[in-house]
DNA sequence: TCCATCGTTCGTTCCATGACGAACCGTTTC
DNA sequence: GAAACGGTTCGTCATGGAACGAACGATGGA
């Protein structure tokens, strides 16, 4: 009788404390081995293994073994923005205000950088002229591609990805879109690689560095 | 030791088969009443009512007494993309084929119009250059105002609302942007005034009328 | 080879909660 | 006023499923 996609299937999947906790602990994007979700959701290894194996057979995680290890991921950046929404929706209410600030100014987004940080760089990128806004993504200009290779970013194998180049990921906090996507990904590696911010840890909060502030004042100017 | 959102809270009230059948079938947009929605999920008054309560408590479904009857809602059209995210992860899958053709050709989002035929006129407005993109939302261009208006919609009330005036809405099945917001819901409701498509029994399907065929041929060319 | 570690499986316990019918309250209609 | 109807409350029942500890297989390191 019902029609369209299987959304009860689905609720069910998410719709338990620790699984979407796990889904929360997997949108910093980092991958996490099974007894880290485990430990993180507070919970057995032996009731981790029960709700990763749920939520892998819902298609919201996927995992890969590593030797004795398995480590999991969110099986795309679809499921990330998922995630995103109910966030937005669960952001309101009496708690709202209660958002911690270091996540409201800084944090990973599942593997893109979000919060007023993430916001300022999009906002500087398209300032700049080096972004540009299309219907469902950005767009790189051509003194995006100059700017973007200067910075220390490889662009050939970036595109080569399957997933999508430069997506548009709407923030909770914030409620504007920031730079997701492989470029996105790129850009918050590249970020942290050099130092400029580190992770907090047991959070997806992001601080960020002294030689950080000067060198994103430098690149893109007040944030 | 969480951060941001309570997304547990969030995650119990949606995560129940009934619950979310209850919110699919307010994304028709109609208000329903306790009734409508108890027969809807196939369950009894009295569980419904259990059902409601929660969902209002967690802000997800407003509710206003009619008479001796109680007419539920959808809180807010952020509660309505949250859902449509839900459903664009859980259109994936085997069954991801099996989404009844009907309901990717013409349905309503909410309380606008939806699939194909959402997408093909919100294509025709912006090739027509009645609409642009803008960051969040589309922007209506002056040669847009004249149109709407010789359409039949008075623009003036729908901007005092306090909605968001032409919201980009993200389709499950097209995957990508169509016109939603108080513009978008009083262009469905014009199109449905004037007899152009009508209500599917039970869904949220659409069906476009004889006279639907031609005058949206007429207006928006060939969808 | 032996041991430590990681993840899974199994069996068990226990609690949350979804469901119903019956009784009740308030509103509308006749 | 009486009857009909919509919704709520209450008590009860049953079931699903979340959690754990213990035992087990597999992998990698010493």
């Amino acid at each position: 009788m019902d029609a369209g996609p299987d959304l009860a299937a689905l609720a069910g999947a998410v719709g338990d404390a620790t699984r979407i906790r796990m889904l929360e602990l997997l949108m910093e994007g980092r991958s996490l081995v099974a007894k880290e979700l485990a430990f993180g959701t507070g919970v057995s290894p032996a009731t981790a293994t029960v709700h990763l194996k749920r939520l892998e057979q819902a298609r919201l995680i996927r995992s890969t073994r590593q030797g004795r290890n398995k480590v999991f991921r969110l099986a795309t950046p679809t499921v990330a923005r998922m995630v995103e929404a109910l966030m937005t929706v669960a952001v309101r209410g009496p708690r709202a205000s209660a958002t911690p600030e270091p996540l409201r100014a800084a944090r990973y987004c599942y593997d893109h950088l979000a919060g007023r940080l993430g916001m300022g760089i999009t906002d500087a990128l398209l300032r700049g002229g080096h972004l540009s806004l299309r219907r469902r993504a950005f767009a790189l200009t051509p003194s995006g591609e100059d700017w973007f290779e200067a910075f220390g970013i490889e662009l050939a194998p970036l595109r080569e990805q399957r997933r999508q180049f430069a997506h548009r990921c709407l923030d909770w906090s914030e409620r504007r879109d920031h730079l997701a996507g492989a470029l996105g990904a790129a850009l918050a590696s590249r970020v942290f690689s050099l130092g400029w911010v580190e992770r907090q840890p047991d959070s997806r909060g992001l601080v960020v560095t002294p030689s950080g502030q000067r060198g994103l004042r430098r690149h893109f100017g007040a944030l």
